[in-house]
RNA sequence: GGGCCGGUGGUCUAGUUGGUUAUGACGCCGUCCUGACACGGCGGAGGUCCCGUGUUCAAAUCACGGCCGGCCCA
């Protein structure tokens, strides 16, 4: 069938989406008889719709499962969403300008619900558009993270973990968000040079009255002052280790205690450790054994404790007592500097460190076997390893799973008022114990008959989403299955979920299964802007991937995704970039529309003429070094060498060499020969894209050979083995450069004619199809490798 | 302070197990409708491959030192 339309237009892939739709093209069949290959496809959290970054990001882990199945394997590739946890609570909390704790819980839960059930509909047609060949877009079989079946999954890890002694509560200091007004764990620290101001405040020895100068970026927690450091090796200190200072203000009377911890170098050389200023205070406390004051309520006010203060926020305090030590004479010095400062990943604020009761999953004691684990498993880069290495080996304290929030897990447990046990239900059903009913009618330690306390708090949601991949083979739902093909394949994700998402999803699988969490992790870079930075809803500089497939097409802005973005490094949005990528697509399939004009020969025998045998053997190297690059996961290596052979090699070279033998009608061998080598060439060249491209592969194959088979249904070309042909490749194309050049130089048509050439020997094979391709009359050869074309007497 | 990654024409980028004249895209200039493609073809201009030192017959590539940028950790 010959292809009508001159372009490759968006409308064509909405008709062939249709048709895959229709068909469940990539429908995974648990009873298959091949391979399985199952990918985590990281569950979308459902804030939004994704930016161009983020749908590069799914478009390549696509070409993973499109690459899987073009090797044979029956490919687990599943839609989940990820919709537990904060931003949109935040964005109920904004919409509805009120705080969740104004809400009845319940309602609020709906509202989150109605929120995600929006974004959900625009994310997931979203991915169907970009033609991720997820196993289903169904609604009731894509999973969810917030369904009663997976919180029961979540929840029973939990319940299994809690009953191994492995889950502890504890009343410590923690990262606290007073926006999010929970507790986060390390993971979700994220540090930021800010600016502050330093102040040196008025210090003075006990006894002496000498003035002690002491600089500090926090001195609204002088109230929680409870020792003040120098470094042991400070001269000028050193006559009072073991002295008394009184701080100002407050008058409170404070140990010296020479101390490492002090650089001699910053402030005045002393350091002053109040409850928290920051996690190195949290240190200090521990081990000096100091006793802590909270300066700090969980809404990140100040208390009592600090006087006048009581009620402010930490900036208003802030301002508030350096004024009042300035009147006082109490603040000897201020300069800005940049501080370090630990914020919220979530919200973007400054964290306190405040104690408060709550949930961990030990991993200390796991670390050493983690990284036994790690070691077992294939990184996609090798490099991007180490980020994940890096992040092992600072991991310092256990994980706080509980969160003082909504939407998200409950953790599952309940107490007695009597006695004050613990009651652990067993694991199986989606447990809320803030509105159900108790699981048992008597307390198991002290036998009352209630009442019975239900847990308010939720878990952190990578709780939940750190078994995904669990998930994603079936867990809990088909144990033979799972069993069989634990575990899950491959995790594709981004480098900066590799501390939370990877990091918990591995620790998670090792603390249920004693096993490595994945056999293969493949961990890509970062969508840019033009301007090289990273996209983000926070930023603002988010760019919209919808009007560019509109205008494109999807296949263009996939292409574009692939050739920009070698595997592991950050890659910039660019729009030019993408139009060149979308010329190829024009190319190929204008290529496609000259080939579609000849028949396929049936013969089982062909005269292959050298052309034909010189293309064929670029093409056994073509497949070879796709077959390779799409091995190593890294999409920009298959697609470069897909573009420059068929743009550079095959259209420009090959098809003009034999246009002549394509279009005689006399020579009947040549010109089968050329029409089968044309029709094998363009079937591989389809078959090699198709997990990049799937829209214009399917709609080329369909056309030209089978219209009911999909191209995504095939596997990738065997390599021709019989045909090895030396490669004359570049005597070839210069050749052809120098006879356009010297028509170009001398003003000559390309059609006009040319007395006599003399070419390089090498080419004497493909005497006749140069001759008619550059319409030569006397075609002569000699040794030496440079063109002649004497001039016409 | 430590670690990791990167620095290649105006812009972006490939190449980094050392080996002729450094890849491609966008842009720019010129030219051409040639049996599919003007969203095309052909030709051209444009580079201290961040700097320095070293290893080598030979360095964008290896080693060391430095500068700059990004990320992570303390």
């Amino acid at each position: 069938m010959q292809l009508k339309e001159k372009r490759w237009k968006p409308e064509i892939e909405e008709e062939i989406l249709k048709l895959w739709t229709k068909d469940q093209l990539y429908a995974f069949n648990k009873d298959t008889k091949k391979p399985v290959f199952s990918v985590d496809t990281p569950p979308p959290y459902l804030s939004g719709p994704w930016h161009v970054g983020g749908s590069i990001h799914y478009a390549q882990i696509d070409m993973i499962a499109r690459t899987k199945r073009m090797e044979g394997f029956d490919v687990i590739f599943p839609m989940g969403l990820d919709r537990n946890g904060l931003p949109i609570e935040v964005q109920v909390e904004r919409a509805y300008k009120k705080s969740m704790h104004e809400i009845p819980r319940q309602q609020f839960l709906e509202l989150c619900a109605e929120f995600l059930d929006r974004n959900e509909e625009v994310v997931v047609a979203h991915a169907q558009r970009l033609g991720l060949s997820c196993n289903s877009f169904k609604l009731d079989e894509m999973y969810r993270t917030d369904s009663s079946d997976y919180r029961a999954v979540t929840q029973r890890t939990f319940i299994e973990l809690y009953n191994k002694d492995l889950i502890y509560i504890d009343d410590r200091p923690n990262n606290w968000c007073p926006e999010c007004g929970t507790t986060i764990a390390d993971a979700e620290v994220e540090y930021k040079d800010l600016e502050t101001t330093l102040s040196t405040l008025k210090f003075i020895i006990e006894g002496t009255e000498e003035e002690l100068p002491i600089a500090t970026t926090r001195p609204e927690l002088l109230s929680a002052c409870a020792a003040v450091l120098v470094n042991p090796d400070d001269d000028r200190y050193k006559h009072l280790h073991g002295k008394t200072a009184v701080t100002p203000l407050y008058k409170k009377r404070v140990p010296i205690i020479p101390h490492h911890e002090a650089r001699i170098e910053f402030g005045t050389g002393v350091v002053m450790v109040c409850s928290y200023g920051d996690y190195t205070d949290v240190r200090l406390f521990r081990e000096l054994q100091l006793e802590p004051i909270n300066a700090l309520n969980p809404e990140g006010k100040l208390t009592d404790v600090t006087g006048q203060y009581k009620g402010l926020t930490v900036t208003e305090g802030r301002k508030a007592i350096r004024k009042d030590l300035k009147a006082k004479n109490l603040l000897l010095n201020e300069e800005s500097t940049t501080h370090r400062t630990p914020t919220c990943w979530r919200s973007r604020n400054p964290i306190e460190f405040v104690s408060m009761p709550e949930y961990y999953l030990k991993q200390l004691q796991y670390i050493d076997d983690l990284r036994v684990a790690v070691d077992k498993m294939t990184f996609y880069p090798p490099k991007n390893k180490q980020i994940l290495v890096d992040w092992i080996n600072s991991v310092s304290h256990d994980w706080p799973i509980s969160r003082r929030r909504y939407y998200g897990t409950e953790v599952p447990l309940w107490y007695c008022k009597a006695c004050n046990e613990t009651i652990v239900p067993p694991p199986g059903p989606y447990y809320q114990p803030w509105k159900d009913s108790p699981p048992i009618d008597k307390c198991p330690k002290c036998e009352a008959n209630g009442p019975f306390e239900g847990e308010t708090r939720t878990l952190d949601t990578w709780m939940d989403s750190s078994i995904s991949g669990l998930i994603t083979i079936f867990y809990t739902k088909d144990d033979e299955f799972f069993r069989a093909h634990f575990p899950p394949s491959i995790r594709p994700q981004g480098k900066d979920i590799v501390r939370t998402w990877l990091y918990y999803s591995i620790l998670r699988t090792y603390q249920l299964f004693q096993a490595p969490a994945f056999q293969h992790v493949w961990i890509s870079g970062h969508g840019l802007d033009e301007k090289g930075e990273a996209m983000s809803k926070s930023r603002g500089n988010t760019i919209d991937p919808n009007p560019i497939i509109e205008k494109y097409s999807a296949d263009a802005f996939r292409l574009w995704g692939a050739l920009e973005a070698s595997l592991g490094s950050d890659y910039r949005f660019n729009e030019g970039r993408l139009t060149g990528a979308h010329r190829f697509l024009t190319k190929l399939w204008n290529i496609s529309r000259f080939i579609s004009g000849f028949p396929q020969p049936k013969e089982k025998s062909i005269n292959y003429q050298p052309a034909d045998k010189w293309i064929l053997s670029e093409l056994n190297q073509l497949i070879q070094k796709t077959i390779e690059g799409y091995k190593k996961l890294d999409f920009i290596i298959p697609s470069r060498e897909l573009r420059t052979f068929t743009w550079d090699l095959f259209a420009s070279h090959y098809l003009e060499l034999v246009k002549g033998r394509a279009y005689s009608e006399q020579d009947k061998a040549g010109s089968s020969a050329a029409w089968h080598t044309l029709h094998t060439v363009l079937n591989a060249i389809l078959k090699l894209l198709a997990p990049i491209c799937p829209y214009i592969t399917e709609k080329i194959y369909r056309e030209l050979y089978d219209p009911k088979t999909s191209i995504h249904k095939q596997q990738f070309p065997e390599p021709f083995r019989e045909i090895t042909d030396s490669h004359p490749t570049e005597a070839l194309t210069k050749f052809n450069a120098d006879i356009w050049k010297y028509k170009k130089d001398n003003k000559i048509s390309l059609r006009e004619a040319l007395p006599t050439v003399i070419a390089p020997k090498i080419l004497q094979p493909y005497a006749e199809d140069l001759k008619h391709m550059h319409n030569i009359q006397t075609l002569k050869f000699h040794t030496k490798d440079n063109t002649k074309i004497p001039p016409p007497k």
